[in-house]
DNA sequence: CTGAAAGCGCTTACAG
DNA sequence: CTGAAAGCGCTTACAG
């Protein structure tokens, strides 16, 4: 390229940059042939600023709600920055990820993952931003979420609704914060109305957990419920199974079963549950806004951002419903 | 840091460099106390090396089989490289990628969606290798993939072996290769062993379309079917819901259904269907050594790898499944 | 084994 | 609007 200045390449590829039009013009046609990109990683260490957030994401959230990555990616890409990756498998691989995310200069951390004191600390040292995701936030960390206590509430109020009185609950292991509001929400609205828990089991959110639930319960005998309530979808497709493949029980009509979070199983023939759906889209869009707005500096007035879910109805016993007809 | 240059500090955090034992230790506890790790994106400019690797995904392929992200993941973790996903809403989007990796300096891209040739002989200007995840791979191109063909073989001979004979089959859309592989091999073991297909329906490997298919089926008033195979498990759930709750059938005593990838639900006592299993860790092992050779101008002798599916029997009717008990 | 110097590919005051 | 220069934070021959 010749005849142009370094800097005059530059600014022809910095939106609002001072060039002349035609200048500009001119560079972008001659890069386009030459095939000339302008290297990220170069402008990043020159500006200090990668464009990229990591995003620690426990891998179960991703095989269980693999929305939640969809809609994050597409809310940061629409801003132009770009997601680099942090697969849990459990919680002991969070060591590295703090140093990973240091070392490769990012401008920010999405965590939907828990992430122990001593690394928010060295994280806020370098002041890189942190905003949780479904997750409490630590003090003075912005944090974005559904509001799972009104979801539990909500889904309690649905089953009350429908004649409802005896309820049977699938609770999450006592280290999900989110189980535990939900449920919360769920016992609240059932004082309320005087109904009665008349069994109770803790699963870790899988399908087996609610497959066991149902069979420990009728193997102590336990069987006058008439609602399931499980702490998400999963363990409630579990308990509904047990219910219909073990018991041989005939349902909906004798026991419904409900969860939380809308996943794709739960309006299944097969299952359709009701269920709680959780805005994602507007969570991941604010999640992106938010973390914006403190990557240019700017602190938000208010970070900490609830979303209420929405009811998604069980179809009527026998009908097939609309949600899964073509 | 007083009294060490530049030069040693960049050495102490350089593994296998010439430094003094003695001295690196000096640094490395230095740089722990100051919080200091040295930073990525400046040596990725100055190596001219990222390790970081693209991995363009497309988001159906994330919903349905989330395991490949995650295997994929922590095989390049292994290998110290990092992951920039570009998760494909649709086929539209792949247009700004290439842009992206190319600006991105990415060592190597994994395609487990289709690319076009115009922006993978981009990339190959740009000497940025490519390897192919369960995709057809262009000329010269790597790629590691399931043996697509003899997973359909195993499926058919599975169900021939149970004595089925007459097969309904659940293809995928026309441009799909996965399914077309898949569905050639079961046509193949069928007409070997003198089967017969009598119904057949296209499908997009949603579960509605297993739905559709067999209502399809019903409203024709073809139901001499025993057996019902599906380009993958979700068209194979869905079938199978079709036929307990909209045609009342009992299965699986007369009517078997078989999909592939073994998803997770393909196990729940709702549906319990046979499926062949990719083995997709050794195929993320594998794509990821290979991409190291690649990055590092090796090129391998055998760039087209193919592995075998492993068949994953449904659990004979009545009896709970081994895999869905605790 | 070690340090000074040049270079990686960009950006950004600065002076014109 | 434009170019020369300095700088971002690293690495890597090179000479010692």
């Amino acid at each position: 390229m010749v005849g142009v200045s370094e800097s005059a390449v530059s600014r022809a590829f910095t939106p609002g940059a001072s060039v002349a039009p035609k200048k500009r013009a001119e560079i972008l046609r001659a890069a386009q042939e030459l095939g000339y990109q302008p290297n990220i990683m170069a402008r990043a260490v020159a500006t200090r600023r990668s464009n990229v957030v990591g995003l620690i994401l426990f891998n179960e959230t991703n095989r269980h709600h693999p929305e939640v990555l969809l809609a994050l990616s597409q809310a940061f890409s629409g801003l132009g920055v770009r997601i680099m990756l942090f697969l849990l498998d459990d919680d002991e691989q969070i060591g590295d990820v703090t140093d990973h995310i240091l070392s490769y200069q990012l401008d920010g951390v999405i965590a939907a993952a828990a992430v122990p004191a001593a690394h928010l600390q060295q994280l806020e040292r370098a002041s890189v931003p942190v905003l949780f995701y479904n997750r409490p936030a630590g003090l003075g960390f912005a944090s974005v979420a559904c509001d799972h206590h009104a979801s539990g509430l909500v889904i309690a109020r649905h089953l009350l609704d429908k004649g409802h009185r005896r309820f049977a609950l699938v609770r999450a292991k006592e280290d999900s914060l989110v189980g535990a509001e939900r449920m919360r929400g769920v016992e609240d609205e059932l004082a309320r109305a005087g109904a009665c828990i008349v069994a109770e089991h803790r699963g870790d959110f899988a399908y087996d957990d609610g497959l066991v639930a149902v069979t420990a319960w009728a193997d102590q005998g336990v069987g006058d419920y008439d609602a399931i309530i499980a702490a998400n979808d999963m363990m409630a497709i579990g308990a509904k199974d047990a219910l219909v493949h073990r018991l041989a029980k005939s349902v909906p009509d004798q026991i419904e079963v409900a969860g939380f979070d809308a996943i794709e199983s739960s309006r299944w023939l097969s299952h359709n549950i009701a269920s709680v759906e959780q805005p994602i889209e507007q969570m991941a869009n604010a999640a992106a806004l938010i973390m914006a707005a403190q990557i240019k500096g700017e602190r938000l007035p208010d970070e900490q951002l609830r979303f209420p879910g929405k009811l998604q109805h069980a179809a009527p016993a026998g009908e097939p419903s609309p949600r899964t007809l073509p």
